[in-house]
DNA sequence: TATGAATGAGGATTCATTCAT
DNA sequence: AATGAATGAATCCTCATTCAT
């Protein structure tokens, strides 16, 4: 007798499983076998419930990039004015769901592995064009385009550099990652006549 | 007697192989096979020179390390006054030989795996720590100390994240960072007293 | 479900065609695809059920001495008297199921390899002191310590002696050796009072 | 200019080097790089003398064996009557030349090898029919052939065990080795006319 | 739904052998 | 006579995937 509704639950483990080993092991030491055993069920089950190895990582990086994207959407919406736009996005992006060293490292491996896997590429890239056109929306209300589009890619930069460093430095700090950012913004809003 | 003096030689070819393997296809598909095809010799040679691939690989990154080095000290030398230090600092990072796309992208790769390999890991440190001091060291000649360390943490972070910015774009753009990081600097020497 | 207890199938039928080929090829010229291809299976099962080559071949050595052990215990039990426990010892060795032409070829082998092969070297050594301790209690009860230990010492040899011999001779005769071993033991009887 | 009269003393080093890993290594483990490492030449010399591999190893059994040789007809030249004769074969076969633990060890390793070599198999044959066939020669002058014949099966295996014994306890304590072979034969001659 | 037995392709590595010098 | 660079076949092992149950 087949138990009914256990397939978001499986999922949900597998995704936790991978993502925890990718960010503890890396990307290539990441085998189905270790993650069916993290995640206490059989090799098999993976194909089963995501067809292979690949789409269960895909399926992980893109389990990562939604929470990102949550903490981000969350912040912006009780956001008021162009200025607490931004400290949004920068306070997602450092959000400590996705500032534990593991996530972290989870979003190296990933990073790396994207640039030669069409599929995690594309994900990727989605990622980045949200972030730098949110970026572009909230300094073009506080500036000229071109102007915004440079600062919008410098903070982009900033931020990825950031995370980056967090990564490789195993002991991330949101706060003081955060701070540089601000201090970033408040430097290339000076300049500009808009507080 | 044999033909003597390959060893550097080969050494060269083999390493140049591994940097262009990585960079193009990841070090996860980067075998020996691949590497010595790439090099023209056969596979069994790279445990001759290297004793096997985790050194070879470790002899790769290590000549990319040496290849920045060469071009930030490079620099440095003729760099007159902290301003010109920092600004030698930047365009040695974002030097051609180490902003190409298949260079950057071996980059990615290498310091994706420096979380997982210890020995790679060291090599990375060392340049993490090499560019940190330089960087503080040419801010403190600006301001204060803690000012000082905070602008070479958050400059420090700007170039790894515009580096890695230029590893996931996969069209790097060296004049475009550097012109971004230099507005940086001016940004942070702003508030200060020295021009 | 899946197929069920296979293990201890899989075990014996991989631990067979181990000695087997020990027995045939050699100790060197055992390969896991030779074994695999004898067991009628795939090459990695090996590894899924032992670990490794050198596990196999430990677990067929330990095999082949459980063997001899219980050749020997279950003639001991039946003796009846000193003298009946030396012909129990001495039959048991010489046992049909150990002095089989590649059994004892194999036997050969694992002696050889035990010498550089520590774990190998440790299985060896306890057979070597349960035989020594079998045969000096028993002569104990025939005589003075002293004679018992060089009686058993001298009868250990011939045994060890025999069974090379057969293995080099490629044709065991488990008869013989059992008759030059009895009247070794006779002659070291001749001396003593008791019969 | 080619050294002249090197192919002795290198057919030397090279067969000397050759037992010794042999003994500390095991055939196995005995490499021809190993080998041309202990002798201080380059690999390629191996095949330059010896025609490859094999045809070293078989050479350095039968270097073994002609040392066991000239020790036990140095010992017969010398011996007077039948006794001394079984005595010159024993003590021949344990003299300290070949009872080194590291030539004992070579010796067993050899030995397993013969079974599967057709060549060292060779050898090997016509060392055992000789040490026989003088067991029996002397035997047949103390008592009729049937008996003469076991007694010098009885012996040969004896002395095997013996050596065996000794290969495998890593200690070869050649003086009681003979004083057991030497109270076999006395046992042996008990039943006899002669003394 | 879930298992785990089994496969076999592909990887790193070792090593006897060849050969130009 | 001697070197050591170079080869490539063979070995052990790992691992994604399949499949009968």
């Amino acid at each position: 007798m087949p138990k009914l509704g256990m397939e978001p639950i499986r999922r949900r483990q597998l995704i936790a499983a991978t993502i925890s080993s990718v960010g503890r092991y890396g990307y290539g030491e990441t085998t189905v076998l270790r993650i069916s055993k993290a995640a206490g069920v059989s090799p098999g089950i993976i194909h089963h419930y995501f067809g292979g190895k690949d789409e269960l990582l895909e399926a992980a990086m893109r389990s990562l990039l939604e929470q990102l994207r949550q903490e981000v959407i969350g912040r912006l919406s009780k956001a008021d004015g162009p200025r607490a736009r931004l400290s949004a996005i920068v306070d997602g992006n450092f959000a400590s769901s996705q500032f534990e060293p593991q996530a972290v490292a989870a979003w190296l491996a990933f990073w790396a592995e994207a640039r030669h896997a069409p599929k995690l590429g594309r994900l990727q890239q989605i990622n980045r064009r949200r972030l730098h056109s949110n970026l572009r929306q909230a300094f073009g209300l506080l500036g000229e385009a071109e102007w915004a589009d440079r600062a919008a890619e410098g903070l982009a930069a900033l931020i990825d550099g950031l995370w980056l460093h967090a990564a490789l430095a195993r002991a991330p700090d949101g706060a003081e990652a955060c701070a540089i950012a601000h201090r970033f913004i408040d430097c290339e809003l000076e300049g500009t006549d808009r507080p």
